[in-house]
DNA sequence: CACACACTGTGTGCGCCACACACAGACCAT
DNA sequence: ATGGTCTGTGTGTGGCGCACACAGTGTGTG
């Protein structure tokens, strides 16, 4: 009847449920030794960088003394989201809007600093620690609205998943330099320019190719602009909400 | 002054940029060639299952004859995109809300009958034919509303956004069978149920633990639902730009 | 009409990867 | 003290993306 027997090794060493007092040596390291290591890795090379034998070798251990900790790669990806998001922020604003927006920024602002974790590869929802007061302070910024819970997390998932979205968009889609960034902008709308005909295709000639009224899409008050638009569309929900009870 | 010559192969090929006659045996095949083998190879075992070697095999030839027609594995991941979205819908509806929701759910159709797509790693804008038809499609829905070229890109990539995490939590991760999703969901909520403590994570049991009013998140209409959200968020831009001009 | 040469698919091989498995030593309960 | 379990290690395997040299092919140009 032991039931958390059955949890991959990652999510007990990540919530800490001891493997109670028992024979053999002491581990040399930690899970989190392990996740720093691979997000230097990361941070500077991208998620292409990260391998075993790299992690292994930048904590001075041979790489199958990794798979004590991590039952596979995978395993690894999910410890190094869970300690390059680290701990929520506490939201004290006064409206579920404020709250939500701060939530929303805090998010962008991680993944601003870890391009990388929008190149891991996603294959469940998350149950570590961190993601999970993630979410939970996300749910709860809606505590005064008359949302449902089953709408409340609909209405953090929406905005989870534009986060994600956004800044897929709009920063440098891996981790390069800014200059090299910027060339690659470049490049981009030179292409856009030489194959978009403006007759198969006016709409994007109008909306890409030429500026028009605002120029830049790395603009910052752009994210808070779509933003704004997503929460418009909770607050038509919770205003439906107020009118027919 | 030849400017296409420094577009990718991939982007040639696609394009149908003729490399003018020129001397040498004629190709084997083409590129939709490899396009169909990768994606009957990604469509059954996902992604991973998709290798030069493997498409190569399953097209009989050589693992580097393909590297003649695209210069790396990314650029295979471009043509098997294109190729699996296909042509755009088009859209004919009478209001820019129900073209955009076609689009959409077509959008979604897409990403349902070929999962691998979300794992496909994203490094730059697309630029093919098929993806540049959708690209026009999705703007012109907002073709007769008051919101400017840019905001009309914004607009569509809001609801680009949006398909794409929705489809994402919602259907199975990766590309299992219906049972397999399911017995993955069982398990997730039998951790979920383990680790959130109700202290702690109060909204989180609220939301995810007890099924509360509607209780699966895998049902179609929920898609509608949160979409309705992001297409009010978008109505209301237009509100407001229809108040000040 | 011949031929030069650009272009085709092929074969071999390199370095890297995730991971299996057997092992020697470290440590705690008894 | 000692048995059993857990540690990190070493070696090895199959697969991967891809570089590169190569022989054959067919067309534009002489």
């Amino acid at each position: 009847m032991d039931t958390t027997t059955d949890l991959p090794r990652v999510l007990e060493q990540l919530w800490g449920i001891e493997g109670r007092q028992r024979p053999g040596p002491k581990p040399a390291f930690h899970i989190s030794d392990i996740a720093r290591a691979a997000i230097t890795l990361a941070d500077s090379g991208g998620l292409a960088a990260v391998s075993m034998s790299k992690v292994a070798a930048a904590l001075g251990f041979t790489t199958m003394s990794l798979y004590r900790y991590v039952d596979a790669k995978d395993d690894l990806y999910v410890v190094m989201l869970d300690h390059a998001f680290g701990e929520p922020p506490v939201l004290e604003q006064a409206t579920w809007r404020e709250r939500i927006t701060a939530w929303a920024e805090a998010f962008r602002d991680a993944m601003v600093r870890h391009p990388w974790i929008l190149q891991v590869p996603v294959f469940e929802p998350p149950l570590s620690p961190n993601q999970l007061a993630w979410m939970e302070q996300g749910l709860r910024a809606f505590e005064d609205t008359a949302l449902a819970p089953g709408e409340r997390v609909s209405s953090m998932l929406l905005v989870n998943i534009y986060v994600r979205g956004a800044v897929q968009i709009t920063a440098d889609m891996q981790s390069r330099s800014a200059e090299e960034a910027r060339e690659a902008d470049r490049l981009y709308n030179a292409r856009l320019r030489l194959l978009a005909d403006p007759e198969r295709f006016p709409a994007i000639v109008a909306g890409l190719v030429d500026p028009g009224g605002h120029d830049d899409e790395g603009d910052p008050s752009e994210f808070i602009f779509g933003l704004d638009s997503v929460l418009d569309g909770i607050q038509a929900r919770i205003d439906r909400k107020a009118e027919k009870p």
